[in-house]
DNA sequence: TAACCTACCAAACACTTGTTAGGGAAGGAG
DNA sequence: CTCCTTCCCTAACAAGTGTTTGGTAGGTTA
């Protein structure tokens, strides 16, 4: 297989992320990838081995760019409260940048993580708790978090609050999503009572 | 159509139910789910007309159950914050007695409201966004919850954080469900940061 | 002009899908 | 024993699935 034009290959996976995002992967036909696409099936093959490929390259590749991010925070040096915060924000500039993948990943990353081809999936996985849950954990002996929360449950709190918003998120919409992830930050980690004063 | 003893019926969507949770609706087929009851795919059409109508009948007795137990709650008369604190609870209730059903909600819903058969589930998120926006609302005017914070970002924060636990709870863990709706209203409410005294 | 490459189409392939029709074993009722 | 009901099996169906093969229009290169 040569060069096959890589301007046209991520055309091509941008609508199909919007079809797998939009409708899920398996209830995603090939046809309705081409339909969007405005050819027919077969000639996606022209471009890709299959449709499950379609599927890995758009989740690595997000994947791959999400941890560059990351791990750029993670290497700052900052403190807990600072890297949560910077982890959360730039999490949101994901989702504004590559909101299909997000959601799709959010859909399909569970019962993928089992097949062999996805195996980066639940290694993903295993860095992001060890990301998050470091840094809440840092939080906590630092005195910066609250001690008497279970810190994995607080973990999956903050993770599973950042990550959902990919599921009603609009780019382009009223909010940035700097200023999201302000407002976010803000009831994560004052809560959303007002304080006795 | 007979009477096709309800019993067996309950076993057939109780085990429909969690390989639809499990693998999702459209990756699921009627063999596989004919293959975790025992018996083959045809036998299936002996109880229900179809696999959508299977689908239909888990999500429509979880909401059934989860509005008669809202509306209890709602009826009661309590300020704001009892209210969300008790909304809140009865989630995780129902998260702990019908996960399947609820993950299958969390995941099919979106695309299954424009279904007209499915048209409840769209009446049912009108519902549901009618109360927990009028609670946070009604706290704002009373002054229980934060007035700086945009009511819309904060209903989908407190409603996403509660239902996406479906996605990770195991019934007989180590926490209660109550134990859960505590924590969890805790980090809603008062934050994860340590409050300056 | 001739050869070649890119990007697609046309048509089929083997297989899986949800669903149906007819049959039969088991057991209770008369 | 006979009839009937309940519950499942056997075997097939048409439609839809991902994928392959061979062809071809149009541009680029020689």
């Amino acid at each position: 297989m040569v060069s096959r034009s890589p301007q046209r290959r991520e055309e091509l996976l941008a609508t199909a992320g919007e079809v797998f995002a939009a409708q899920g992967y398996d209830a995603t036909t090939v046809r309705k990838i081409a339909d969007a696409a405005g050819m027919l099936a077969g000639s996606l093959y022209y471009h890709f081995d299959s449709k499950e490929s379609m599927l890995d390259e758009i989740l690595s590749t997000f994947l791959n760019e999400l941890w560059a991010r990351y791990d750029a925070v993670l290497a700052a040096g900052l403190g807990p409260r600072e890297t949560l915060e910077a982890l959360v924000t730039e999490s949101f500039r994901e989702i504004d940048q590559h909101r299909d993948a997000v959601a799709i990943y959010q859909r399909e990353s569970k019962h993928l993580a089992d097949h062999p081809r996805f195996g980066y999936l639940a290694e993903s996985q295993r860095k992001f708790e060890k990301a998050w849950l470091g840094t809440l954990e840092r939080g906590v002996a630092a005195g910066t978090f609250r001690a008497d929360l279970d810190v994995r449950l607080t973990y999956r709190f903050v993770r599973d609050t950042v990550w959902v918003a990919a599921s009603w998120y609009r780019p382009g919409g009223h909010h940035s999503p700097e200023e999201i992830a302000h407002q976010y930050l803000s009831m994560v980690l004052e809560g959303i009572a007002v304080r006795p004063q």
